[in-house]
Formats: structure tokens, C-alpha cells, sequence
DNA sequence: ATAAATATTTTGACATATCAAAATTAAAAT
DNA sequence: ATTTTAATTTTGATATGTCAAAATATTTAT
């Protein structure tokens, strides 16, 4: 019964494409989860047939998947495990918030209930990783922060950096440097539709100017 | 060429069976290495065959099978990252001596070099876990220490307890509550052939006696 | 509405790791 | 030296997870 690693991930991935995509009700395309876990299409649909037999998903042929209850509590213990793990290493390990990634990805199949409470308790219930991501309750419960992101949010009004949505080490370290991690304050001066750029004034009066692609990824609280 | 969780405890079994014979060239046989790990015999006799194929191990049929220079550098490997695990769970994360083995079981196959070094570190390159078990150090060299147990050492002089070669969790905390845990000073002050038992003076001048298979699990350093 | 392009599923194969039970070998007892 | 017993290996099957490539379904373009 207990679930293995393969199949935590497969929850994890369709729980993350459900929680990206504008209708939260919509299927999830085997195609994309094939793409987000690395495997062929005709893979995905086999393993996706057994999460169905184990109750963890509902499933539309041609259509797509979605978690069931039950595969959504055990998809938001995976997040749980994985954020927590982020965490830990970034504020008691003293590791890199850019690297911690791939450690956390092996780490969240192997750590106990009773260690990952430990690790909770240790950083006094925290409600995010060092990515701004949510981090669910020991129930499943995830804190819904709806903020706004570079795109959408108002010019040449302070903001607080709440969340990185993208897990790539080089934009975090490409952030890192210029400033622009959660918790550090910034400014939008400027965005260019035609450019597909967004302006960046950060707290040391450093500017950059990005992409509308990455602008999209950073979500900020007025 | 990562090796699997399963290849790693395989490895870890011939590994430890090795050290805790007496004659340290000897091969281990097929039976024991299956019920160490859990498995039929047939399965076992499976397994040594596809780890000859790796170059870990070398296989005598019907006889057993023993480490290359490859497979005990990768078992040290295990061992270190499961017992700098055990200690870290204990001295950090404050876990019970008693409970982390579990633990330490799981994570000793998803920690990274980088964290493991980084684990290392902050213990302070430490040389033995909780249980006085050595600690192999990134080379496999592992420290040879050589303790005398309770059944082969003086009687009515002052000794220290270094090692327990058992990773039982009920005797563990037997070993708790009588004052018996690495690092404290115990006397021996009567051994009963007959009667099969060990007599033990604690620190705190509490007395107890143990049989002499638990005995023999106890290291000592006078 | 049909053809072309794209996405998905099916089929057959393979790698890893396991078991049950039969066959074989080695060791112990008579 | 046989027989009995115990340990080991072999054989055939199963579960999980994967791919390549063929078959099928859906969507898009004409």
C-alpha cells in the first residue's frame, strides 16, 4: 500500500499542472504530464491506468487526468515533504537556495512523518519554502496567497517578492544576484509590451530589465 | 551505474556480515545474506549473480560471496552516509537514539555527496555514530577500533562504553534507561559462566545483569 | 468535409527485483 | 559408504516501470 517513489511523482506532477492551469477543474493532458515527468507518452498512460486501479485518479481517455481526493492528499504530502526539505536545508543546512533541488527531489520519498514533523517543529510551522511556495499542512491544507505577479501588478509601487514559480538553479541564481529573492523589496519602473520586457528597480537601486516570460514567473505582494 | 537502493543493501549486508566474522577473508554465505536482507535464498543467489556482472562482488556457488575493492568502497559508502545520518538525527534534530535507525535506513539512499559532506561538517568530521559504529571517511578508509566486549574484558575496573553492535530498538532503550549508552563509565563486577550472565556497575551505582549474548554486543575501551 | 498534422493508446519487448517450488549439491549422521 | 538432512541453485511466474513503434483517435487546416 505504501506508495513508491514513481507514483509520488506522478501525483506531484499532475497536482502542479492542475494548480498551473487557469481552471483548476480541468483534466490534465497526458501529453504534458508525460513531458513533466520525462517519459514517453505510452508510459504515462499505462502508469495513469494503475494510479486509476489504486484510486488516486480519475481518468478520460484522450482527455487527460485528475487527482481524486485521496490522490490529492497524498500528492500534497509529497509537496509538503519536498518544501519542508527545501527549507531545512536552506535555513539549518545553510545550503544554497539555488541547488537545493535536486536534494529535496530524492528527499521527499525517504523522510518519516516523524522526521518531517521534527523539521516542521524546528522551523516554527513555516507557511512557505525559500521559493515563496505554499507549504501544506499536515492535512493537505495549502494556504491559498493570491498575488499578483510582474505582469499584473500596479507600476512604481513598492512590492515585496513573494514567490518564484520555476525551479531552474540558473534563474534562481540570476535572481539571487540581482536582488530579486523573496522577501526583497522591489519596484516595476517600466513594461514594454512591444519589447516584451519588464523594468526592475531593486531595494539597492539596482535596475534589470527581463522578459515578460520570466516577469510572469515572479509573484510579488503590493 | 547509480546503483539502486536494493544493490546498496546488498552490498551493506555482505559488507557488515564480513566485518562481524571472525576471519575477515571468509566468504558469506547465501543463506545468511537472505535472511539478512529479508529474502529467499533463491533471490539472493539472483542478486549475487547480477552484482558479479557490476565487478562488486566475487561468488563461489554453493560457497558465497564476498566484496571486490569496488563494491566495499560503495558499502562504505552507505555506511557512512547511514551512520552520519544516524548521528546528525540524534545531535541535531534531537531524535532519540533508540528510534533513528529506521530513519537512517531510508535516508543513507537519498542523501547527496553534497549534503552528506555538508552533514560531516557541521558534526565536525565526527568518527563514530551514536552506537559507536566508525565512521567511514570519503575514501572508505574506516578507523579500526579495537574494544574489548564485556565477556573478554578485566572485571572491577572502570571502562568506558563505546560500541553497541546491535541496532535492536527495545534493546537500545534497555541500554537507555541503565545507564549503559556510549560514552558513559560502567564497571563489570561479576561474569557467571554458569549462570550465563554479566554483572554491571553503572555510573550511577546501579547494578544490573545481563545475559551474556547481550554482553557480547558491548564494546568497551578500558 | 476531407486531408494533414498532432496527440493518445496499444502492443510487444525489456530491465529489475521478487517468490514458490522443484532440482541439485554439499554436509552430517548413521 | 550410504542415507538423511540442510543449504543452494534453477526454473517458471509475477509486479513494477519503462521504451519503441504501430494503431487509433482527435484536432487543425484547407
Amino acid at each position: 500500500m505504501a506508495t513508491s517513489s514513481t507514483v509520488e511523482n506522478y501525483l506531484k506532477a499532475i497536482y502542479q499542472a492542475q494548480a498551473a492551469a487557469e481552471d483548476k477543474q480541468a483534466l490534465v493532458p497526458m501529453g504534458q504530464l508525460a513531458s513533466a515527468l520525462g517519459v514517453v507518452p505510452g508510459t504515462a498512460t499505462t502508469m495513469v491506468k494503475t494510479l486509476v486501479r489504486s484510486g488516486l485518479v480519475t481518468y478520460e481517455p484522450y482527455s487527460g487526468v485528475r487527482l481524486t481526493d485521496a490522490g490529492e492528499h497524498l500528492a500534497a504530502m509529497v509537496l509538503r515533504r519536498h518544501r519542508l526539505v527545501e527549507l531545512f536545508l536552506v535555513q539549518v543546512m545553510g545550503m544554497s537556495w539555488a541547488e537545493v533541488h535536486e536534494d529535496a527531489e530524492q528527499l521527499e520519498h525517504a523522510v518519516s512523518d516523524r522526521l518531517i514533523d521534527r523539521i516542521d517543529e524546528l522551523l516554527g510551522r513555516p507557511a512557505v519554502d525559500p521559493h515563496g511556495d505554499p507549504i501544506p499542512d499536515p492535512e493537505g491544507i495549502v494556504p491559498q496567497l493570491l498575488h499578483k505577479n510582474l505582469l499584473t501588478c500596479p507600476i512604481d509601487t513598492s512590492l515585496v517578492v513573494t514567490r518564484v514559480m520555476n525551479q531552474d538553479a540558473d534563474f534562481l541564481r540570476f535572481l539571487e544576484q540581482h536582488e530579486l529573492k523573496p522577501g526583497q523589496v522591489i519596484k516595476v519602473i517600466a513594461r514594454d509590451t512591444s519589447a516584451d520586457s519588464v523594468s526592475i528597480l531593486s531595494s539597492g537601486n539596482h535596475q534589470v530589465t527581463i522578459g515578460t516570460r520570466a516577469a510572469s514567473k515572479l509573484l510579488v505582494e503590493v
